[in-house]
DNA sequence: TTAATTGTTCTCTCATTGTTCACAGGCAGA
DNA sequence: TCTGCCTGTGAACAATGAGAGAACAATTAA
């Protein structure tokens, strides 16, 4: 799951939370990693925020929190040990005993417009914004849209559902990503490579799925959650 | 999490509580951080609050609350026993003051567990807490279950999505409910009345519908909303 | 009503910290 | 070999963190 540096930038983290209650910064990364400049930590941090292993606010400074350990833990397995694999991201939600759920952990999201509208979302930006509870999210940047359309209806997402998507350029096959299709219209679809075309693949055997060449899609975020309402 | 200054803060303000049960005034902590402005606590206070470390009552002197604490705990247990996770959201919802939600439009509700289970859902009461977007509920009291079983997959509803339940006895024909059955097994389907007859009716072609007199089925809510969470 | 206490905002200023880019080497698998 | 991924470096740039001082608003007590 981890390559040898992002487990042990993992284990530093944990270690100076433990011991001081502050996070480290970037500097300090560096520094415990023997690294001649910043920029390999923030890979590092991407790559472990990716993962899910910690979490952060954007733009903050020492706002790293550890929501994961790695397999291994040699340390202090004690508190969470308990924790069954899989489980983990949920494992925020539902364990009061350590953490007592903040009541202000929200995060305002902005809210595109609809997709599947043939308009290019960044067209619509700064609207309303969305308060989404920030367990639903990993961290990153993030953005809702409402959903227009059954095409995905077989994966759960339903017309009128607010998609919670986490603004990325990449995307691993099988995930359902909001993808720019020629730079004229937006669609949430599953994502297939298939050497090096893409798939756009919907959940809903009435359609059909659609081949493009690398150079027609642009990926512009991954689903990370859904809201519905019922009336 | 923290940085130093921001920490610093924190440990006085929960001293403070925990010697005399005061929230300290900007003032004081300004001393105590040997600041020469308050303006710097501010924002201070702001740090802590957006990272969920504090919350607060605006416009309101001497009202900080701690709800959780650093990673390093030297000191502490005291202070988290007087002050049950929860028991801050449903005072807030409860006060009649001139502030009934602090600033955002978000809501706290309790996490019962999970459906479909087998389990009567009363019986795990007091779990721990959901944020929700205020927009996604109605009015009235709500809680939040877990999904469990593929019953309702034909109505998007997933294994493992949240569903926020609006707790009512009463239920119209084709409503998506909380019933339990014959007080022992709580479920989530679509209603259907039929004559006298009650009729739970799953969203899954594999399941059947399953008829029931009427003394066997009490609706303990309706479907008012729905969260997922992808990885 | 007045006065005291306390919290909120604003503007400036400087230091600290995080973000992003371009460029490059090493390594494993196709 | 080619390609993709991880890693490393350096530097420019952007944003936040922090402090000061002052005016102003809100709440509470007299």
């Amino acid at each position: 799951m981890l390559t040898r540096k992002q487990h042990e930038l993992l284990k530093f983290i944990q270690v100076r939370l433990e011991e001081s209650g502050i996070s480290p910064s970037f500097e300090e990364m560096k520094e415990a990693l023997d690294l001649k400049s910043k920029s390999g930590v923030h890979r590092l941090i991407s790559a472990l925020e990716e993962r899910g292993f910690i979490r952060r606010l954007p733009n903050r400074a020492r706002a790293l929190e550890i929501l994961r350990q790695p397999e291994d833990v040699t340390s202090k397995p004690a508190a969470k040990a308990a924790v069954p694999a899989g489980q983990d991201a949920l494992a925020a939600l539902k364990q009061p005993e350590r953490t007592p759920e903040p009541a202000n952990d929200v995060i305002e999201i902005p809210l595109h417009g609809r997709i599947a509208a043939g308009v290019p979302i960044e067209a619509l930006e700064g609207q309303s914004m969305l308060p989404v509870p920030a367990a639903l999210l990993g961290s990153g940047e993030h953005y809702a849209l409402e959903v227009s359309g059954d095409s995905m209806v077989e994966a759960g997402i339903l017309d009128g559902d607010f998609a919670l998507i986490r603004r990325t350029n990449t995307a691993r096959d099988g995930e359902i990503v909001v993808a720019l299709v020629r730079g004229e219209e937006a669609t949430l679809k599953y994502l297939q490579r298939d050497g090096a075309m893409v798939r756009l693949v919907p959940a809903n055997a009435a359609y059909e799925p659609q081949v493009y060449g690398p150079d027609e899609i642009e990926v512009q975020g991954k689903l990370a959650g859904l809201l519905r309402r019922y009336h």
